[in-house]
RNA sequence: GGGGGGGUGCCCGAGUGGCCAAAGGGAACAGGCUGUAAACCUGUCGGCAUCGCCUUCGGAGGUUCGAAUCCUCCCCCCCCCA
């Protein structure tokens, strides 16, 4: 293990640490005990964590576990990743609204990757093991399985509040999705894991991973439960799927952007969750809202910044704040404008004009003609800078032009870029 | 195996022969305002060179001048009984 070896920090201190921004621990004697022993022989403790392996992009919700795990690795401990290839082939329960794919194997491996990138972001790449479930879930036989599901009722899977809504909503639960539970605890068997962690709506799959470690003889993990983060709609948990996450792997303009159009009541939470300022900074900002001198918007550009620099450093944080300001307080353009291949179909009019729906819908700057004509209608496109009042106006692609729609869609026209795709008439 | 309920636009959800491209809500997008991509207000929200036409209401057929709405078969989901 220690490659620091030196000062190593007593149980009771790791734990004063390590306690912080936890919502729950299952059982702290429990926690403390292993953390002496740790001590004692020297020996680090294994964390778990668990990932699906479908969607590699991670958030500012899984930070919060993972600024946790860091913790751990930083007292001298061993963070083991799961990455759940064979769980995902179930999918959670929690969120069961779309049919997954199957993912190949190839898949799996390059989310792998993405993960493995993303996590040492945040994580000790040294103390940091990533494995797959499938390692252990592709060798076992059916009467393997057949004991691992002996031991667990349904009476106690139907517990969990997923199902039970499930149930109660009418809506279908397959067999299989009562595995994921066990899968997951299974996990923990097989790693032999001290302690999972885990957000808050885990708690019932890690503590399934305890009553299984119980069963199979192996000691029980801790169970560490962290608050779940709301995401940018400030009311349900940030999520990939519901696409109101802030991707830690986003670009500076991306993340001051996503955390500008928080609500201003999530200001706080964000900071208690999203960044790493300490508990009196966070006093500071409440007071600074509560008090009705400051702007929140100041605030929020303070929490922008802060979770800005965080993944990418100070200088960004300016630099994206910059560009934010220039954009939609000015009303200016952005750095870069993406400057789209443009296929149109027919061709251009005798003096070389092309309709300026079709270039809207052909640059992809609208979905189709319709919607470049509602846009129009309703002031938002605009040409060069001034404003696009006519459906039908004609756009002469003899040199470049900048389209805009709305604040935020930007295309860099250039006639070398345009292709007519020859259709007769 | 028996009985009952249900599958509607991105999501939820009304609609049981023409007034339905389909109420309402949410999401999203645009405009206004502002303190920001907050909040609030307004508008838009299947496609098409634009008020008419085309493609949508689980799938395939059928009845009808006309079907999301009726009939037949099929697929899927839920509940109760066994």
């Amino acid at each position: 293990m220690g490659e620091r070896g030196s000062a190593v920090l007593s149980a009771r201190e790791q734990l004063d640490i390590l306690r912080e921004g936890v919502v729950e621990i299952i059982k702290e004697e429990e926690l403390e005990a292993k953390l002496e022993r740790s001590v004692r022989e020297g020996r680090p403790l294994k964390i778990k964590q668990g990932f699906d392996p479908s969607a590699p992009d991670l958030h500012l919700g899984h930070a919060i576990g993972l600024r946790k795990l860091r913790q751990f690795q930083d007292l001298g401990h061993t963070v083991i990743v799961i990455i759940g290839d064979y769980t995902g082939m179930i999918g959670d329960p929690t969120d069961r609204s779309e049919t997954r794919p199957k993912l190949t194997h190839d898949e799996v491996q390059a989310n792998a990757r993405t993960y493995t990138k993303q996590l040492h972001k945040i994580l000790d790449p040294l103390k940091t093991e990533v494995v797959m479930n499938g390692d252990w879930f592709s060798k076992m036989s059916f009467a393997e399985v057949m004991d691992l599901a002996g031991r667990y009722t349904v009476a106690r899977i139907l517990e969990r509040d997923d199902f039970t809504n499930r149930f109660q909503n009418q809506q279908p639960i397959s067999i299989h999705e009562l595995f994921y539970p066990l899968m997951q605890g299974y996990d923990s068997v097989a790693i032999k894991a001290d302690v999972e962690l885990g957000a808050t709506e885990q708690k019932f799959n890690c503590l399934v991973g305890r009553e299984l470690q119980k069963a199979y003889g192996v000691e029980q993990q801790v169970v560490m439960l962290l608050p779940v983060l709301e995401g940018t709609d400030g009311v349900r948990r940030m999520s990939k799927s519901i696409g109101n996450y802030i991707g830690i792997d986003e670009s500076p303009k991306e993340m001051y952007g996503k955390t500008m159009s928080i609500p201003d009541t999530m200001i706080i939470r964000y900071f208690e969750l999203a960044t790493v300022v300490g508990s009196e900074e966070v006093a500071a900002v409440r007071r600074e809202l509560e008090g009705s001198e400051a702007n929140p918007r100041d605030t929020k550009r303070k929490l922008a910044r802060a979770i800005v620099s965080l993944y990418h450093g100070p200088e960004a944080a300016v630099s994206a704040e910059q560009e934010f300001d220039r954009i939609f307080a000015k009303g200016g353009l952005p750095d870069e404008i993406p400057e789209p291949h443009v296929v149109l179909k027919g061709r251009p009019d005798e003096r070389g004009g092309v309709w300026i729906v079709a270039l809207l819908t052909g640059a992809g700057l609208t979905k189709s003609n319709g919607d470049a004509r509602r846009l129009i209608k309703q002031g938002g496109i605009k040409l060069d800078g001034s404003p696009v009042t006519n459906v039908d106006s004609e756009v002469p692609l003899d040199e470049p032009h900048l389209l805009q729609v709305g604040k935020r869609r930007f295309a860099k026209i250039l006639p070398e870029r345009v292709t007519y795709d020859g259709r007769e008439d």
